[in-house]
DNA sequence: TTTTTAGGTCAGCCATGTTGACATATATTC
DNA sequence: GAATATATGTCAACATGGCTGACCTAAAAA
């Protein structure tokens, strides 16, 4: 939980590659780089961009560190914290609509939902309109549950957005969104503006 | 590749679970919230915290689709694509540095690594200094690859950074920054700024 | 009444993570 | 030089959470 990343070997490559030219020397044209809109981007500014992904990297990989702990105690993985989440978002969801949400398959979602609903801490109900639907909402259990993966995670990013000053938020939401794929990012702005708040 | 995820269910719990108090009516004193340093953060404070949040889950989503996407071309998954990365970026790169990163286990990285290196994406390179160490390098091949899964993904960044604006890069950096660990911080920011960029 | 839809289920596969134990070659230290 | 520590690889076994394909039921819709 605490080792430190290395500062691994600064020495630059003694014979394999050199990884410095970019566009097509000896290399076959990379595919991804048609002649048309091709990128035109300074060293400095790939440099630039190679880090900001690499940030998001490492940033993910700790900001899901802190749920993964707790969900360890209750013997759930990642899988179960999502649904917990989006359950707790959006009390009587259906099935299919978490199912668009996590872009897994039925199967993969149902050994979840199956050991999350086995265990209480989520109920389902039939729907009143669709009696085929199964609407599912948090029990007490899981209410509970989900604040306390909630918790730490919360505090994560709090302090991260106030560590990056007030106007940091904006512009982290606005870079996130542009993230999604333009496709989906209206329904995903509705989806996320329509959710409950514990 | 391309459904849009739902607005599902806008209707309020019909009797299961309102999640519209935190502290703790029935609840048994949230575990996570001493009596201490807690949040105390007014309900708008915390829909945007939430809301950050969730924007972090969709965006990592679709940002890891488009390698994933070519990945799956070449038979391999996304562990592959990191030790590419970081290989790419850290030419000589020894096997404990990268497992120092990738925060995994040596043989889940001697897998993966078996594969690269058996189908000549990465070459080893006996340590002069040290000659336990096996340095790893990209071969050609591999910088190839490399070139294709680092297209896309840096044309989502790019595009996103530019449309949130001039001044997003940096505050984006820097919250992404303050989620790493504390203690592992300054590490990984030496680790950033000391790799190479295609 | 027929068809479509929401959902569940079974069987099996794959990718990627885990632990524990052990082997080998090389560095380092006494 | 001998003992120990380190860098790396390897084997066996297992867990999680994705996937596909096929098939079932109940209810809605046509």
């Amino acid at each position: 939980m605490s080792t430190a990343p290395p500062a691994p070997t600064g020495t630059p490559p003694d014979s394999a590659g050199n990884p410095a030219e970019s566009a097509g020397s000896a290399a076959p044209a990379a595919p991804d780089t048609p002649p048309g809109g091709v990128p035109a981007r300074s060293p400095a500014e790939t440099r630039e961009l190679v880090e900001a992904i690499e940030w998001l990297f490492f940033a993910y990989r700790d900001f899901t560190s802190d749920p993964d702990e707790i969900l360890h105690e209750y013997g759930f993985g990642r899988a179960h914290h999502r649904v917990i989440h989006f359950v707790g978002r959006h009390p009587g969801i259906t099935v299919a609509d978490l199912l668009n949400i996590l872009r897994i398959t039925k199967q993969s979602l149902s050994r979840v939902l199956k050991e999350l609903v086995g265990q209480g801490y989520i109920v389902q109900k039939t729907g009143t309109k669709d009696r085929r639907q199964r609407l599912l909402y948090l029990s007490d259990k899981g209410m509970e549950m989900e604040r306390r993966l909630a918790g730490p995670q919360r505090e994560r990013v709090a302090k991260a957005l106030a560590a990056a000053g007030p106007e940091a938020q904006k512009a982290w939401c606005a870079v996130l969104a542009h993230l999604v794929n333009e496709d989906d990012r209206r329904a995903v702005e509705a989806l996320i503006s329509n959710g409950y708040v514990s």
